[in-house]
RNA sequence: GGUCGGUUAACCGAGUGGCUAGGUAGCGGUCUGCAAAACCGUUUACGGCGGUUCGAAUCCGCCACCGACCUCCA
């Protein structure tokens, strides 16, 4: 098994070899989408990494167990009181139920992740299915000393835990500084220590998501979810645990130090965080008015926008930024990536068209070592596509005349770009996706063919009505040596 | 205020102590009835000031600016 690769690890700030526990297998972990409202452009970026990087195990010969939650319970809406959760919230303001909330916007999800071409992970349990693991975490929390009941609702004791372990260990943060910099929020009277934090709570008489348990009829608090699930289904120690580097404190650092309180030891061998996104230089927020569904991207419904972006475009733009930087969406950022998609794409078309010679002029063994290599470089899709597109230029070379390949260079690189494009970086054509392809073929070679008669005859007149006319249908022709191509349009 | 990250040409975006990333846009050319595409060539770079070095955009220091997190968040 190739075993080059090297991925940055959050947790000891370096770019380590990634060594599996347990060869073959390896166990991934990503935090999914809380499911109360429609899934965003923030949702693509950590949704496009992580495809990318189970594309990638799986092609070089991991067998990849991939979890991705759906949080469809009890993240409360702030520290306060009230204990409101976000689902239930917005179920009374819509006047349905909750799991009616909870439906509806994962099966929004999951077609925005579809129109991604991002595959779906081995497993995605839902908290509101693992409340029974989440209640058994919580007892052995209470057993060993690190949680506390109050009226009802259980917290995490933190000074307890840090005597033992360090809290902190991944976002670099030191509990007595926090201390001296935390600001008083309303609330935390139960709590002894503003770290500490909820478990399980009481649910008030108004709120409708609740489950039983030892402690009150109530609901887990906001980090257990993911310490259970990735338990249960990944095991006590695991490979890869993943997310958005929002997630990193307190999320993240909350889910280290109950799962290391439970098992006396870290569960997770490499943390990967994927960056955040931003629009116009801006943090992407509801209050600056620069906050995009997919649905509005994919159908160029917002203010911001000046056109319509496919889902293609999207991943395309996402992954010709390395994961840990931050990436700037602008209608000009994103014109570019669209151009520059089409003509990946269209070199593909090219390539499945062009003529071998008896010889050939491009080391392609070389250039599939390239690839290997950006990718062995922690996850480097810039730097990848960059060597495909040396490979664009090499093929519309070939077409043009100027360059040769040979037969079985023709296979190898058909090859080569058939896997790193659409098996590995997960893009796709989306114009073959259109409909009664041959019968559209077979009308434009007819029309293609008349108006070749008219230019053999110098009917300029003639050829030119049609080629205009055909753009007015949204069909852009393109005279070769011999013959014509055509294509369709954009928007 | 604390912690961390960034500042690369018109735009996006990699990267490295010495060897023009790439995409988009612009300009010039080839091809073409014209157009488009493609190909060839090409312009404006590494925030500022010091330091280390034979050599720094790349390492170090200071400064400026931007951002993230510190509160639910991808």
């Amino acid at each position: 098994m190739q075993n080059s690769l090297f991925i940055y690890n959050s947790l000891t700030k370096k770019k380590e070899q990634f060594i599996p526990l347990h060869p073959p297998m390896v166990g991934l972990y990503v935090c999914g989408p809380t499911v109360y409202s429609d899934a965003h452009l923030g949702h693509a970026r950590p949704a496009i990494t992580f495809d990318l990087l189970f594309r990638y195990l799986t092609h070089i010969g991991y067998r990849v167990r991939y979890v991705r939650n759906i949080t469809d319970v009890g993240h409360l809406e702030n520290d306060s009181d009230d204990g409101e959760d976000k689902i239930e919230k917005k179920a009374r303001l819509e006047h349905i139920e909750p799991m009616e909330v909870v439906q509806k916007y994962m099966n929004t999800f999951y077609r925005n992740m579809n129109q991604l071409n991002t595959l779906h992970p081995s497993i995605e349990p839902r908290a509101s299915g693992h409340i029974i693991e989440q209640q058994e975490l919580i007892k052995v929390l209470l057993e060993k000393g690190y949680a506390y009941l109050v009226n009802g609702s259980v917290y995490f004791d933190m000074l307890a835990y840090n005597e033992n372990y360090k809290y902190g260990i991944l976002s670099g943060r030191v509990l007595d500084e926090l201390q001296s910099n935390t600001r008083i929020l309303d609330g935390q009277d139960e709590k002894k220590s503003p770290f500490d934090f909820a478990l399980w709570k009481k649910a008030a008489p108004e709120h409708i998501m609740r489950w039983p348990s030892p402690w009150s009829e109530g609901f887990p608090g906001w980090h257990l979810e993911c310490s259970a699930m990735s338990t249960k289904y990944l095991g006590e120690e695991f490979d890869i645990h993943g997310g958005g580097m929002d997630l990193q404190f307190p999320h993240h650092e909350c889910e280290i130090a109950q799962s290391t309180a439970v098992l006396g030891k870290e569960p997770v061998k490499y943390w990967i965080h994927n960056n955040m996104i931003t629009i116009n230089g801006q943090k992407m927020a509801r209050s600056l008015g620069n906050f995009i569904t997919l649905d509005q991207l994919f159908s160029g419904n917002h203010p911001v926008l000046t056109r319509v972006y496919s889902p293609m475009t999207i991943r395309f733009f996402i992954l010709q930024a390395h994961y840990r930087s931050t990436v700037d969406f602008s209608n000009e950022a994103l014109q570019a990536a669209d151009k520059g998609f089409q003509k990946l794409m269209k070199s593909f078309d090219t390539l499945n068209r062009i003529k071998p010679s008896s010889e050939s002029s491009l080391d392609i063994e070389g250039l599939r070592k390239k690839c290997y290599e950006a990718l062995d470089d922690d996850l480097n899709s810039p730097i990848l596509l960059s060597h495909l597109f040396d490979g664009v230029k090499f093929i519309n070379s070939v077409a043009d005349g100027s360059e040769k390949i040979n037969a079985d260079g023709l296979l190898s690189l058909r090859e080569l770009f058939s896997t790193f494009i659409f098996e590995i970086l997960g893009l796709k054509d989306e114009k073959t996706a259109a409909g009664d392809e041959k019968l559209t073929d077979d009308l434009m070679k007819i029309i293609i063919g008349m108006r070749q008669a008219a230019k053999n005859n110098k009917d300029w007149q003639a050829s030119d009505m049609i080629r205009n006319e055909l753009k007015n249908a949204g069909i852009v022709l393109k005279d070769l040596k011999d013959g014509a191509e055509w294509e369709r349009s954009e928007n």
